[in-house]
Parts: structure tokens; C-alpha cells; sequence
DNA sequence: GCAGGCAGCGTTGTATACGATTTCGCCTTG
DNA sequence: CAAGGCGAAATCGTATACAACGCTGCCTGC
């Protein structure tokens, strides 16, 4: 139930009033699409045609491509002139960047957050934490990568520094393709280890501990992801049809 | 001259290929509106009606909404459902925020510029100095303020961290508008003599140098900031009329 | 004389039609 | 039989028409 609201990206924009996206119906694709990409249901590259989504929710291309285009500015969505919108690919470049932005941004929140949380926040992340191990415990893929993405967000979102909060809401939707793309490991995702221990040093207010657990864990993760190698899938077929043709 | 790629905002998004926003008419508007504003000649909340834009650019309202709709997404223009667009009027606390975000990343990419200069850059960085400069000398204010935010823009683009380069774009933007409605001072607007100090940092790859000289020059610009006062004009009619009508 | 409602105007929201561009299959030709 | 070019289909890009909504000013009724 909490899904609902993961993918509520305009939000950040709204200074404190709640201005939204300008239709409801291109936000509720907009949301749509981004769920879907945040959980790997839409890999990378995949065609986006504004006809076949417009029919599919009933919405005129003029909706489906203003959500297009949300989606293009939240990174995780390309936009070729005359050919269409494709789901981002980022490139192993793009990937280092993305992290180290987190790096650089997510232990300050983290810390921030320590300082100024609230009992019911504390509830927030532990209700959060528990849902997280319900979906691994579960096996329910899609929903264990989500969340555990929205755990960012939701740190951020407790810092209260909803300008900050945007940002790492984009990383964190763009780390998600990353991870689909680059992952190396079996293991779980976003272990939920390390996101135990973090709401165990927030709860303590201890901030120090708060930005270098939440550094260390987004380490672990950049450190999980296989950038050299050209991974799999598409980059340029070439690359992986010449040697049968040779 | 190096006016037309201050606004430039697109190649944030473009990964490395040039994907350049949908249309080049909507990116024109979009960069006409955009410079606009940060040259304080488009005051907060100013109207931007669908309709005259078009008129003036001759382009149809669908062009000019894609090119609203972009602005929206940089965080300069807000737009309330079926009344219109308006340039942003940024709260005193989100301007915070805006210069707490700006603390936090661009030392953070001074230190990284400098590490990484090349003489190309370093040459860039003294020909803007020298514009700054004119345009002080000349009064030219618009122009002034222009080149002192697109100064913070260049330095990300010599760090080449394109992410974290995209934000500062956006955060510079925003702060050209808390400028214009917070600030109090009658001196230059960012004193073009710790743009100095920066680029003699960079030059000597001094890289905590550049960081604290970063950090430093925008305390100083916070600090110039009135955020306490509703400042002047149009927060609400009543705060100023009351009086009157007692 | 004032308050409430109603109507007209202006502006935005959405759908759709038409033109432009790319793509892919097919046909022609060497 | 292969290569190149041509044409149709599909898709995107843009303009425009119409509907919906908010605002303002007038008018009526109390």
C-alpha cells in the first residue's frame, strides 16, 4: 500500500503547495511507468510508443506524451526525435556518476535525518524495514527492488529538505536501471541489512554513524555492479555477433 | 557571446549521445524564457500566458507548453492547474534549502575541478573572469548576473560530472530568482573577486583550496539573503494593505 | 446599498487531424 | 543471386478545434 505513493515524483517540485503534475491522468502514467521501470518489469530499451500506451489507458497521445516527457526529466526515460521514447540504458560512465552523486549527497541527508527524526517517523522506516523483509521473504522480486529503493527516499524525505529529496529521488530511480542492468551478486538486492543498521543509528540520533552507514552501504552497492565489463544485453549486437560471423 | 549556451540545459539529461530536447522550437522558447529569468528582466511571478509566448515566437500553444512544462521541471517556472504559468516566487525556506543543497555539492566539484583542470578550462575560466568583469564595468547588471551564475555552472562542467553538473544548473537558476527577491545588499551581486580566488585555486590544483573557497563564497552569498523579512512585493496583498484599510 | 448568483470572456486542458520522417519489405536490376 | 533503391506502413511532430474551467463584472433581489 505503500507503493502507491513511491513513485510520487512531483512532489518535489511543489515548493510547499501541492501544485502537481499538470493533468492528473498524465501523472497517473507518469506513476504507472516509473513503477514499472523502478521494479524491472521495463528493461532497458524498451520501446515506449505513445499510441500503444495512450491506448492502453485510455489517454490521448497529447497525455502520454507529456508523461513521456516528465519521465525523460526524471533520467530514466530517452527520447529519440522521430523515432520514440525508449527506457534509459544508462552507460557505466553515466552509472559512476550516479553513485557518486548518492555518495556525495545521501550520508548528509542521512545525517540530517538523525538529528531532527520524529517517533513517528521511527515508525515510518521500521513499518518500512518490515514490509522490505516481507517482500524478500516472499521472493516477490519486483517489489523487495522497489522498496528498497524507496527506503532512499523515504531518509531523504525525513531530512526534510525536500529540494535534496528531489535529487535523490531521481538518483534512486536511475540507480534502479543501473542495478538491473550492472548487478553482478545473487544476493539480495539492496541487502536489508545494511538498512537495518541505518534506522538503528537514526533511531539513536546518532548522525555521525547515520551519514557513514548510509556511505558504506551505497559503497557496497557501487561496489556490487560490474562496469567494465560491456554487460549483456544490446549494447551493440556487433559486439556480440561478430565472432560467430568471423 | 557565450550567452547562448549559459541555458543550455538540456545536455544535463543526455547522457553522452546528444539527445537534445524533442523539439528544437520548444528548446529555443524554453532557453529564451529561461535566459530570461536569470537575467531578472522576467520577475517572480511574472504571467507567462500560453497564447502571447506563442504569439511572440510564432508557435503554437503546444510548443510553448513543452517549453512551460520544461521550465517547471528546472524549478524557475510553477504552473496552477487551469490558470497558467508563472515565473516561481521561491520561500524563504526553500531558498535555504536551495543554498544549503548548493554548500553541499559544489565544493564538493571545486575540488574535483581542480584535481582534473586542464589548460583548456583554465583559459575558459580567465576569459569568463574578463567577461564578468566587463559587464561590471560596462553596469551591464542583466549580463552581470547572468555570468556570475553561469561561472558555478562552468566550474561543474569542468569537474565533468555531468549529474551532479545538471543539478547545479538547476540550483543556479533557482538561486538567480531567490536573488532577486531576497537580496539586500547594494554591492556587486556575486562579487566577481571570489570567482578570483576560485579559479587561482583551481589553477594550482588545489583541491581543498577550491573546496573551501567554494563553500565560502556562497555562506557569503546566504548570508546576503533577507529571508527573515517577507521582503516587498506581492506575498500577499493583505500583509500590506491591512494597514490601510485599519 | 449590499450580497449573492449568473453570464460572458479569456485562458487552459484535451483530442484529433494532418504533415514529416524513419523504417522495413519488396521489387527491380546488374 | 545479391545489392541497391523505391514505396508503403507506422510513428512521431505540430497545429488547430473544441470543451472545461476560473475569473470578472453585472444584475437582480433582499
Amino acid at each position: 500500500m505503500a507503493i502507491a505513493e513511491i513513485a510520487g515524483s512531483s512532489e518535489a517540485r511543489s515548493g510547499g503547495a501541492g501544485t502537481r503534475l499538470r493533468s492528473a491522468r498524465a501523472q497517473a502514467i507518469h506513476r504507472e511507468i516509473l513503477t514499472a521501470i523502478l521494479e524491472h518489469k521495463l528493461p532497458s530499451s524498451t520501446r515506449l510508443p505513445e499510441d500503444e500506451i495512450g491506448a492502453l489507458y485510455n489517454a490521448s497521445r497529447t497525455i502520454v506524451r507529456s508523461a513521456l516527457e516528465a519521465l525523460w526529466h526524471d533520467g530514466v526515460v530517452t527520447i529519440e526525435p522521430h523515432r520514440g521514447a525508449f527506457v534509459s540504458r544508462p552507460t557505466p560512465r553515466e552509472a559512476e556518476e550516479v553513485f557518486q552523486a548518492r555518495m556525495l549527497i545521501e550520508p548528509s541527508l542521512a545525517a540530517r535525518a538523525a538529528e531532527r527524526i520524529a517517533p513517528a517517523d521511527i515508525a515510518r522506516l521500521r513499518l518500512h524495514l518490515a514490509e522490505e523483509e516481507a517482500a524478500n521473504a516472499a521472493e516477490d522480486r519486483h517489489r523487495a527492488i522497489l522498496l528498497s529503493g524507496a527506503f532512499h527516499t523515504l531518509i531523504a524525505e525525513v531530512a526534510d529538505q525536500a529540494v535534496l529529496a528531489g535529487f535523490v529521488r531521481e538518483l534512486v530511480s536511475r540507480s534502479s536501471l543501473i542495478v538491473a542492468l550492472y548487478w553482478r551478486r545473487r544476493e539480495v538486492t539492496c541487502d536489508s541489512h545494511a538498512h537495518d543498521r541505518l534506522v538503528g543509528a537514526l533511531e539513536a540520533r546518532d548522525g555521525e554513524g547515520a551519514a557513514s552507514a548510509m556511505l558504506r552501504h551505497i559503497e557496497e552497492l557501487l561496489s556490487g555492479l560490474d562496469l567494465d565489463a560491456e554487460s549483456r544485453p544490446a549494447p551493440a549486437l556487433a559486439e556480440i555477433l561478430r565472432p560467430v560471423a568471423g
